[in-house]
DNA sequence: AGCCTAACCGGACTTGAGTCCGCTTGTCTA
DNA sequence: TAGACAAGCGGACTCAAGTCCGGTTAGGCT
């Protein structure tokens, strides 16, 4: 599948050129900014400072600071996204549905790993804004669907994904806990969740 | 069990009279304020302005937002920690794990029901705040004694307290599940992850 | 090419959390 | 009762997120 396709799905009211060359800047601004400072140093007067454009451009392009963040993200989590829609099993289609709520679980934490400082900044920078990201919405309708043959999917999923929380994981990791633990804790817990899934799943 | 005792027992170092003095008035200023304006009304400089102090005074006293908000809470939170530790089983001691369990989420949740504003408020005051509050500590070495049997109790109990998040439950509240339907959903997963318990608990 | 307008721009402004530090006061001791 | 000093006090200050609005411009249309 073309990758400029799945890019116009996503973003179907075209972009006006200035536009796109503010948030092509911003967003190569604020990953400077981010690889050498940290996430101390990534605020939204910087940012838009490092761009050359004004802090309203920041606000009326990404809403607010999480969805800046979020976007800094997304190219990580798109793949991730694909991975599970078109991937190999058991990310993929394919296994049952308790291998890929492992499998998914497994992926993420790698993520979540790699980018904990982000993911917690856009996460935590209001109040709720870790459930306006676009892509909560996603992970949460693909558990919800593994979790069809319990009795509260919704409801389900949004648990299961409290257990990848970022602000949750970072104070795991504070108290000492290392990625291995959590890994194996995370496993453990869906395992017992999602429960022996019926033999194929969509 | 004398309620002077335990109070000493929680604040060991004695309050100058002035310093006393101003944290009630803060307390029942900020009770006010909530209570008149809700959650948007009550800032901290709108609370130290109500209690005839001035703002560096509510940062000594309570730490920071998240500090005075745990604070209003303070009583209704100690209730049920006196239910947990002296009251009468399935929530006190006796009963065996897996239902002190369940009925410690039936009494949480009605706890977050009733206070779900000020809850979300102070755990996300700032990040990481929602473990920084005294209380957590306290359900969170609650629920690691009654999985004492499983694999990694430490973690898990973080993940069980996930489920009863102020600023999830709040998300769920938005997309329409009732109390009822979180209530199920949180006593179905706590028994699926205590699992079955050994006879009897401390 | 020239016009029109919706979209965009940017930076001053507002708001609220948290810090700082020189001044004041409660409490303990003699 | 008086003196010493740790504890407490308060409000001006800093810092960052998010709002607002008058001016500008890209790009479609004629």
């Amino acid at each position: 599948m073309n990758d400029e396709l799945l890019q116009v799905l996503r973003r179907p009211p075209q972009e006006r050129a200035d536009a796109a060359r503010n948030r092509t800047r911003l967003l190569e601004a604020a990953a400077r900014l981010f690889a050498e400072g940290g996430v101390e140093a990534l605020t939204v007067d910087a940012a838009a400072r490092a761009a050359g454009v004004g802090k309203g451009t920041v606000f009326r392009r990404f809403g607010d600071k999480s969805g800046l963040v979020a976007a800094l993200l997304d190219q990580r989590e798109r793949e991730l996204q694909e991975a599970i829609i078109f991937g190999e099993p058991p990310l993929g289609p394919g296994a049952p549905a308790r291998e890929r709520a492992l499998a998914f679980f497994d992926a993420y934490l790698g993520y979540l790993a790699d980018h904990l400082d982000l993911v917690r900044l856009s996460e935590t920078a209001a109040p709720g804004a870790r459930f306006r990201i676009g892509a909560y919405a996603f992970w949460h309708r693909h558990l919800a669907i593994l979790c069809a043959h319990r009795p509260d999917p919704d409801h389900l999923a949004h648990l299961l994904l409290g257990t990848v929380a970022a602000d949750l994981n970072a104070e795991l990791l504070r108290q000492g806990l290392g990625w291995d633990r959590i890994r194996a804790g995370v496993a453990s817990t869906v395992d017992a969740l999602v429960g022996p899934s019926s033999p194929e799943a969509p």
